[in-house]
DNA sequence: CATACTGTACTAGCTAGGTAGTACAGTTGG
DNA sequence: CCAACTGTACTACCTAGCTAGTACAGTATG
């Protein structure tokens, strides 16, 4: 995954969904070291202002830590914690598109059949990931 | 509805979905007035200018037209064309949750289970709307 | 000790989105 | 005709988000 510089979600914003969707995966457990500000920054081709400020961000959520000199480093509950959110996040999306069909009369059979079809779609690109 | 100050979309583009919900949905039907954009500015407490904006992007798409004096009056096509767009809004938006789920590993029944807990959520609010 | 990493903290400048205010042009109805 | 509505077109100003650049502080390793 990468960032969008077009999306009208702000990049830090962007990034911290990103990173918590690394950790919420596991790719980064607790206790473990995060990407550096700066090696972030370079990979996602972003100023390391904005990094900081997403780490920021994930701090004041309690899903990372970090220690001066040495790194950010994955909360003890962060994975955990970071699963709900992200859950949250994909349901508000939900939601929102929802909110849309309904505002258009879409009958919810259309709205489902909508939503079956992008996961469908999905599916192809990401595996079934069905455990 | 109304309109979200606090949210990342520009407020004109939250015009333009909101108006395009109430064409698609046949509040205001092909060759009817549409609320003038003075009006529409009071009722949604924003500035007129926004508000123009918003008309100019549906004019843009093809889903009204405006005449100096007369006011602004959807398109003869206006009613299929806002519901083409308006689905594509909410497959827009499902496609960015299950995103979310996918980077997130949540499994396909996770997400799935996520969706139809919003979506009926949403039926006590709008009714069944089964037809 | 020196180098090279880490996070942190500034200042300055740019752009997009929005507001506020004003002015102008076309249409309608009393 | 004129008042009151319509859309349109500006200018000026503010803020949030982001970039760029610089500097400083703590840690680890040779």
């Amino acid at each position: 995954m990468s960032v969008d510089p077009t999306s009208h979600v702000p990049l830090y914003e962007q990034i911290v969904e990103y990173v918590r969707g690394l950790v919420a995966a596991g790719v980064y457990r607790p206790g473990e070291a995060l990407p550096s500000i700066r090696a972030l920054a370079l990979e996602l081709v972003v100023n390391p202002n904005t990094v900081q400020r997403a780490y920021q961000e994930l701090e004041r959520q309690g899903l990372l830590h970090t220690r001066k000199g040495l790194g950010a480093f994955v909360s003890q509950n962060g994975a955990a914690s970071a699963q709900d959110k992200s859950e949250a996040a994909v349901r508000a999306r939900f939601a929102e598109g929802i909110q849309v069909g309904r505002a258009a009369s879409l009958p919810a059979g259309r709205i489902r059949g909508t939503f079956e079809k992008a996961l469908s779609e999905s599916t192809k690109e990401w595996g079934s990931n069905d455990e």
